[in-house]
DNA sequence: GTAGGCACGTA
DNA sequence: CGTACGTGCCTACG
């Protein structure tokens, strides 16, 4: 067994270098000038281009030190010896120098050092770091478009060389170089020396380019032996070489960066600061830059207010045990006991793996406990004692732990043959109940965000990128330490979460709903629904030769050919070689949508909107289709990824494929869902929906007592509300009464306003305007329960559901009208739409325990917001719809009734109702 | 290269 | 100028 108390020296730093000139200069002519500056005449472009790729290598390489060195504008050492040094060079373009100055003031902003010395080029103050941050054990990245730099790179040093464009940096490790110049890095120097440098005005052997330099050197091993040997070397070349052969000597000397510029910073100087938002905001405004670059940039820097990150190394103490065959077990005797490990402190749980579909995979684990102690493990190297204590471990509902996406742990290990069964939270949904608004759950960014712990090492993917041999000779170091501090990690931040989220009123809703939902989702992820291929390929073939069809038409019709699927192409043949009339303006141009071609096909005689909005719907569906085919798992099932954190009103959201986007409205689109069919072995499927879930949401919370009759009548609630509306009896409202009223209502829960109801249902304005102060003269009570929520919400930032699940809005007290109006939409919306997401999560979990309880070979298979889908076991159909009818019903008790409707067929579209 | 826009499917 | 999502395709990057 090996132990290893870990020391800060172990954290592997990553210091990233850049060349500030040489970078801006490649961002100034990457990015064109006319279009990049403000309306006061100052160009951007090298400043953003910069920036840009700064954000792309901070996301990407996540370094945990950064510096960009700069030149300074006087003589250097080189000129000393050869004054005609870098002479001859064209002019500056007169837009970049103003930039210079700016992008240094951005670095200073974000926290990365500006550095420079006088008598030295930029490159010698990055050769001086390099050997800076390699002797003090970091990992070196070196981006810079000047190639003298390739003499540094080392196996731990690396050059991110420019190609194409500025963001496509090329990866120059040892075999890089040698594949790319045929030599070393060392020799790279040679190499330069012999064929000369141009911008440097460093003339190399005339006819002696890269091919013939390599080809010495690697005859002769060095330009030194080479010289040895000047006289063997025959032809033109070797003449010229003997003529030139101080020139070469002397660009050898000169390409020599030096490793010793007197900087007075040592590694820890350069460790990345916080950024200085207020300012950056300030100089983007400046600049005329859009908002997408500053939210790209403020999600990869550390933002001031928040403590400087530490590496985890020296934030957690971690006792790291190594665990190998046969001794798994023992240490979880040891150290994880049911004394050990307890509900007041709980082990962190950390996986490395994969999964998805349904399915995954463990390549790595780690348990820490709150002693200190800390287990990584090999899931590959456990005898038979090891793997039934860790199984044992692992499903003790006894032994509580924290874990890292609960779901993807219990498919990862599930697959493994492993349960998992004593989980008392789940960092990433626990963030996202305190945060509901994010979109990413990254462990990484948790730490850093809760505990001020930088992780280090990134995670690419799920995998951890690391040496996977790393670890037993030298101790617990590399990927198992690695895992030991995720471990640690967890176990810690899952404490700070639980105070959060009770600080937020949502612990009910973290350990009674989602926490165990999640276990239901990974049952109907790995259950997956059966798919009918054959059918599937059928409707693929008949949507594609419609569609190849109604391109052929089109061209036709213009007489030329051009792209269907391009909207920038749409508007010129529409509206400008046609001559249509113009649509609503968008921010592009004319809109092409589909209400839009539908209006056209009625304004004119012309065949091609009508054709156009054909190709839309039959690409439509056969790229559906096409995405369907591809996810169909090897056991004939489709086997889709709920989402518990995206959704900021608590909905679940489905991909790969997304499930809860299946076609339903039209005819043709509901063919689709032939193809959803009963599994084998059960005989049918059952669907089961809630009915106007969202406006009995509304008559609950706004407690409207027509609304709540209305319900309760048990008799068509739109056309009930249509009669009080316009003061007739029920069986008078016309159709199209009734479906603006249903218009209206539902508008309501969305916070529609007169000129889009009016839009909804072709209507003018004032009618519409009309519609709505009756309806709210009749239904007073929602309009001023509306009117509350937004109110609340202003003063205390957020709203609520029905089960306390909270949503953020800092907008509802912004200046921007727009803005305002938005956050003042979501904040009528949020509590209706979260409160039916509270509801379905409830009653999945009755249906899941009722079917449990009952015995019932019976499955629910998908949700899809109101609908749960069901595969019914043989026998079952009856008791299995009363139960779902029950407990989906009795899920929450409104003011008025849950009613449900229910379906059953041999696919999805048969057990439609 | 990629983020963002458009278009469109669902609740 | 109605909320919440995900996907595919095209195009411009301030």
């Amino acid at each position: 067994m090996v132990t290893n108390r870990e020391t800060p020296e172990t954290s592997k730093a990553r210091l990233l270098l850049l060349d500030g000139h040489s970078m801006a200069f490649r961002a100034f002519f990457a990015l064109p000038a006319e279009k990049f500056g403000t309306s006061t005449g100052q160009s951007t472009n090298a400043v953003y281009g910069f920036a840009s790729m700064l954000v792309k290598l901070l996301r990407d390489e996540e370094p945990t030190h950064v510096a960009v060195a700069w030149d300074l504008s006087g003589p250097t050492f080189r000129h000393e010896e050869y004054a005609e040094y870098k002479d001859g060079r064209s002019e500056t373009p007169p837009e970049f120098p103003s930039q210079v100055p700016l992008t240094q003031e951005l670095m200073r902003l974000i926290g990365v050092p500006n550095l420079s010395s006088p008598g030295f080029e930029a490159d010698d103050v990055i050769a001086t770091l390099a050997r800076v941050g390699g002797e003090a054990g970091a990992e070196v990245l070196i981006a810079s478009g000047d190639r003298d730099a390739f003499q540094l790179v080392t196996e731990s040093c690396t050059v991110l060389y420019p190609g194409k464009s500025l963001s496509d940096l090329r990866r120059m490790d040892p075999a890089a170089v040698e594949e790319k110049y045929g030599v070393t890095p060392p020799r790279y120097r040679d190499l330069a020396a012999l064929v000369g440098e141009k911008a440097d005005n460093l003339p190399g052997v005339p006819g002696v380019g890269p091919k013939t330099a390599a080809k010495w050197i690697a005859k002769y091993g060095s330009l030194e032996s080479l010289v040895e040997h000047i006289d063997e070397i025959g032809g033109k070349a070797g003449q010229n070489l003997r003529d030139h052969l101080d020139d070469v000597l002397r660009n050898q000397r000169l390409n020599l960066l030096a490793t010793d510029v007197d900087l007075g910073v040592g590694l820890d100087d350069l460790l990345l600061g916080r950024t200085d938002r207020a300012g950056v905001d300030a100089l983007f405004d400046n600049l005329e830059f859009a908002s997408s670059l500053r939210e790209r940039l403020y999600a990869v820097v550390n933002l001031d207010g928040a403590e400087a990150p530490v590496p985890a190394a020296e934030a957690v103490e971690v006792d790291v045990t190594v665990a190998g065959t046969g001794e798994l077990a023992a240490w979880l005797a040891e150290h994880a006991s049911a004394d050990d490990v307890t509900a007041a402190a709980p082990a962190g749980l950390f996986l490395d793996g994969v999964w998805g579909a349904g399915t995954g995979r463990v390549d790595g684990l780690s348990v820490a406990v709150a002693s200190g102690a800390a287990v990584a493990v090999d899931p590959a190297r456990l005898d038979a004692a090891d793997t039934e204590a860790l199984a044992g471990f692992l499903a003790d509902p006894e032994r509580p732990v924290a874990v890292h996406e609960y779901k993807g742990a219990l498919l990862a290990l599930g697959a493994q043959g492993w349960d998992l069964g004593g989980v008392v939270s789940d960092t990433a949904l626990a963030a996202y109940l305190v945060q509901p608004g994010q979109r990413r759950f990254d462990l990484v960014d948790l730490c850093r965000k809760y505990l001020g712990r930088e992780l280090e090492e990134e995670s690419s993917g799920d995998q951890l990128a690391l040496d996977l041999d790393g670890g037993e000779a030298e101790g617990a170091s590399g990927r198992w330490h690695a895992l030991a501090v995720r471990a640690a990690a967890v176990r810690d931040l899952a404490g700070v979460l639980a105070a959060e989220v009770d600080k937020r009123g949502g612990a009910h809703l973290l350990s009674g709903v989602e926490l165990p939902l999640v276990p239901v989702l990974a049952r109907l992820e790995r259950a997956g629904i059966a798919a009918d291929r054959a059918y599937l390929e059928e409707l693929q073939g008949e949507f594609a030769s419609a569609a190849r069809a109604a391109v052929e038409r089109a061209h036709e019709i213009v007489g030329r050919e051009f792209n269907l699927g391009s909207p920038k192409q749409l508007q010129q043949v529409l509206f400008e070689d046609l001559g249509l009339p113009r649509t609503k303006k968008i921010k592009t141009g004319y809109t092409t949508d589909a209400d839009a071609l539908t209006w056209l096909a009625a304004q004119s005689d012309n065949e091609l909107p009508g054709v156009l909005l054909h190709h839309r719907d039959q690409t439509k569906l056969r790229t559906t289709v096409e995405g369907l085919i591809k996810t169909v798992a090897d056991d004939g099932r489709i086997h889709t990824t709920f989402n518990q954190t995206v959704a900021a009103t608590g909905r679940l959201s489905s991909t790969d494929p997304n499930l809860q986007n299946i076609p339903v409205r039209t005819d043709v689109g509901r063919r689709i869902r032939r193809a959803f069919v009963v599994g084998e072995g059960y005989q049918e499927l059952l669907t089961a929906d809630y009915s106007q879930i969202e406006l009995r949401i509304m008559a609950h919370l706004s407690q409207e007592q027509a609304l709540i009759d209305a319900f309760n009548s048990g008799y068509d609630f739109h056309a009930q509300m249509g009669a009080q509306v316009f003061g007739r009896a029920v069986d008078e409202v016309t159709g199209e009464d009734r479906s603006r009223i249903k218009a209206m209502s539902y508008g309501l829960a969305y916070g529609l306003s007169a000129y889009g109801l009016s839009q909804q249902l072709g209507i003018s304005p004032e009618e519409a305007k009309k519609l709505m102060e009756d309806y709210f003269a009749e239904f007073g009570g929602v309009r001023d329960y509306l009117n509350a929520v937004v109110e609340e919400a202003r003063k205390v930032g957020y709203t609520e559901t029905i089960l306390g699940r909270r949503r953020y809005l800092p907008d509802l007290t912004s200046d921007n009208r727009q803005r305002r109006e938005m956050a003042e939409r979501m904040a009528l919306n949020a509590p209706i739409q979260g409160s039916a997401a509270d509801i379905i999560k409830v009653a999945m979990l009755q249906v899941d325990a009722a079917l449990t309880e009952s015995g019932a070979a019976s499955r629910v298979l998908l949700q899809v917001h109101d609908e749960l889908v069901v595969e019914i076991a043989p026998g079952e159909r009856e008791a299995v719809e009363n139960l779902v009818r029950h407990e989906m019903s009795s899920a929450y008790d409104l003011r008025v009734p849950l009613a449900v409707s229910v379906g059953g067929g041999r696919s999805w579209h048969d057990a439609a109702h």
